[in-house]
DNA sequence: GGGTCCACTCAACGAGCGAT
DNA sequence: ATCGCTCGTTGAGTGGACCC
């Protein structure tokens, strides 16, 4: 997944959830976050981050926030891009795991609620929930960086999805390289937890990927191991 | 009066949709 | 094709209800 014109800043504060300001060429920039999560890990004053620049007129900042850099390591913080690269590497049939499919389509109504990706393969035809992943602690990739009942309620969605026949993955992308491991941040959201470990046993297909962030470009890279107990 | 809980609103943006 | 509107996103902040 591409992105447009990047430029280099230090991040100031996070006014709100929404706002950052930013340090570019020495001036105080206002930039929007792309991502309304907590990040607490990430947005620390003085961190050097990744901005997109933007030609919309209609915007009230000029500037987006992508990625951060910690521990010389960077992290892409935008919420919107695992599921275009999650999509982009399913078409080009590079999750191995799902092989080359026949169709892939974006958000894509089940029941009460609607899966990022639905795809056919032969016979089988299954949806997967892409879950972006931006914290990293001591070598481990960990989801949620905040408690989420949405995504407890994604996993029971698709736990019925496979009780109806269809296949059913989540798939967590790490967006940054370095982690060894992802696993459930149980600390932070136990429910969610507890749903993950339930639904892998009822038959939806855990996945984690990391990947490499380059200056203007995010890419799915590797299968990570996942640990769920 | 102080503390806790809940419902509600707000923020900036992009996507989707209907109207023109 | 272009527009303007609505909706979804999620934590912070606010105000009201309630209990001790």
């Amino acid at each position: 997944m591409k992105y447009g014109e990047i430029v280099h800043g230090k991040l100031h504060r996070r006014v709100n959830r929404f706002i950052a300001e930013v340090f570019i060429h020495g001036k105080k920039e206002a930039a929007h976050i792309k991502n309304t999560g907590r990040l607490t890990e990430l947005l620390q004053p003085d961190a050097d981050v990744r901005l997109e620049v933007s030609d919309n007129p209609n915007r009230k900042t000029k500037y987006s926030l992508i990625a951060v850099c910690k521990n010389h390591i960077w992290v892409n913080i935008d919420s919107q891009a695992p599921n275009t690269v999650v999509f982009e590497a399913i078409a080009a049939g590079k999750v191995k795991e799902l092989g080359m499919v026949n169709m892939v389509k974006r958000e894509v109504p089940f029941g009460d609620s609607r899966f990022d990706l639905y795809f056919e393969k032969g016979n089988e035809s299954g949806f997967i929930e892409v879950k972006g992943v931006t914290l990293e602690k001591n070598g481990l990739a960990l989801f949620p960086d905040a408690p989420t009942s949405r995504g407890t309620k994604h996993i029971l969605e698709l736990a019925k999805a496979v009780q109806k026949g269809y296949s059913a993955t989540i798939l967590f992308v790490v967006q940054m390289k370095g982690c060894s491991t992802f696993t459930p941040n149980k600390e932070m959201d136990k429910t969610f937890s507890e749903s993950l470990l339930k639904a892998a046993q009822q038959g939806v297909q855990i996945l984690a990927y990391d990947a490499i962030v380059k200056v203007d470009e995010l890419v799915l890279d590797d299968p990570l191991p996942v640990v769920l107990s």
